[in-house]
DNA sequence: TCGCCGACTGTCCGACCGGTCACCCGTGGC
DNA sequence: GCCACGGGTGACCGGTCGGACAGTCGGCGA
């Protein structure tokens, strides 16, 4: 059986199941959804979907991996060798920011993999594909550090870490702080005063930067 | 009947059931958790549960009312007039900290609240109770701002959010993240390093901060 | 033409879900 | 002695869950 491999293109029917289940995981959780509903959604029967994978961790594992699979792939696919670091910094958080917006459905999938801990049904895989990036920021942040970039007292890791987590953050709870205080009008904005922050907090001051 | 007033006084049969409740949903969230699991970490009845609390959301509401209830008077309860802006930041999120910590069950509960959204299960209070220190502490930088204190084109919205989140996501992710890049060594190393970036990346450098 | 195979379905199952109900029991007031 | 009452219980309800299974159908290679 078809089953357990993993061939990375599925047949149609499966494809709309795991669309259908990826829609529905991503918005309710994995408890809140019965295969009836993913069934329903993808137009088939419920045994159909027995009938592509094997049971409903399964099914919710499948999705959770082709959503990891693509944002690691277009991930890593970021070159960052564009001259000084500052606008290194910045292209990649910009680029990560734009990525969670490209598809919203696998950026809550992803988020909600790391963020509900505990459960451990997706076997570490979101929490890798976050990492993933974690660490490529760390280690522009450490390079900058062995060159002695780095204010005193500054881990490289925090200001990878404020990043990242300003931007998860940020696509999470933007609907719900928008009027009662004004953090930017767009997430491009935000990213931009997101980075300039943080660099300007973690970097030690250069000459031409004397300016506020 | 007692079921619907809130004596904020239960009686001992009925905390404990909130209790359990509170150890289970924090855990778990609210679809992973039946009332019989509840019931039996209690040491009741099933029916029992229902005899206290007319249905499962209810308890559910309760034990996050509960939460949120005691959480906001820890927070409101802390004074802020101790001299200069920074030290009051400082002070701010290390006791925005300790408050995390000093009941783990509350503080997940209280996140899976607002880190799950469109459930809309809690009615937005869990949501209101970190709005409460988010808007506290944006008053803050605000009034900095004022003074001519921010650098230019920060929003005093975005170190706010960045203290708050900062510690919330750390309080959520530093067991996953100790060994592969070593963020901080603990909790208050933390929170008084991020305040060290949040507060030189945003606030205009002043006389004495000259050295790095 | 036939047989096979994979996609797909209707139907059924046991388990468990949240919730109800009649009932029991210890205690305090009369 | 008796009754009212609130905490607590076992048995039970309808419904839904994830999952099993036998079987139908259409296409395709021999």
């Amino acid at each position: 059986m078809a089953k357990a491999s993993e061939p990375s293109q599925r047949s149609a029917g499966a494809q709309g199941v795991l669309d259908a289940a990826k829609a529905l995981f991503s918005e309710q959780g994995y408890d809140a959804v019965s295969i009836h509903a993913i069934a329903e959604r993808a137009g088939v029967s419920k045994a159909n979907v027995f009938h592509h994978f094997e049971s409903k961790e399964a099914l919710y594992l499948a999705v959770l991996e082709q959503a990891c699979a693509r944002f690691s792939k277009l991930l890593e696919s970021q070159q960052e060798d564009s001259g000084d670091m500052e606008e290194v910094v910045r292209a990649f958080a910009q680029r990560h920011m734009r990525l969670l917006e490209a598809d919203e459905q696998r950026a809550h999938l992803i988020l909600r993999g790391i963020l509900t801990n505990g459960e451990r049904r997706d076997e570490g895989r979101s929490e890798a594909v976050f990492a993933e990036g974690f660490l490529r920021l760390v280690r522009l942040f450490s390079d900058a550090g062995e060159r002695g970039a780095l204010r005193n007292g500054i881990s490289p890791a925090l200001p990878a870490f404020l990043l990242l987590t300003g931007n998860v953050l940020y696509f999470k709870l933007r609907d719900r702080i928008t009027d009662s205080a004004a953090l930017a009008p767009d997430a491009e904005h935000f990213v931009s005063m997101l980075c300039d922050l943080v660099l300007h907090g973690a970097l030690r001051p250069t000459v031409e930067s004397a300016a506020s």
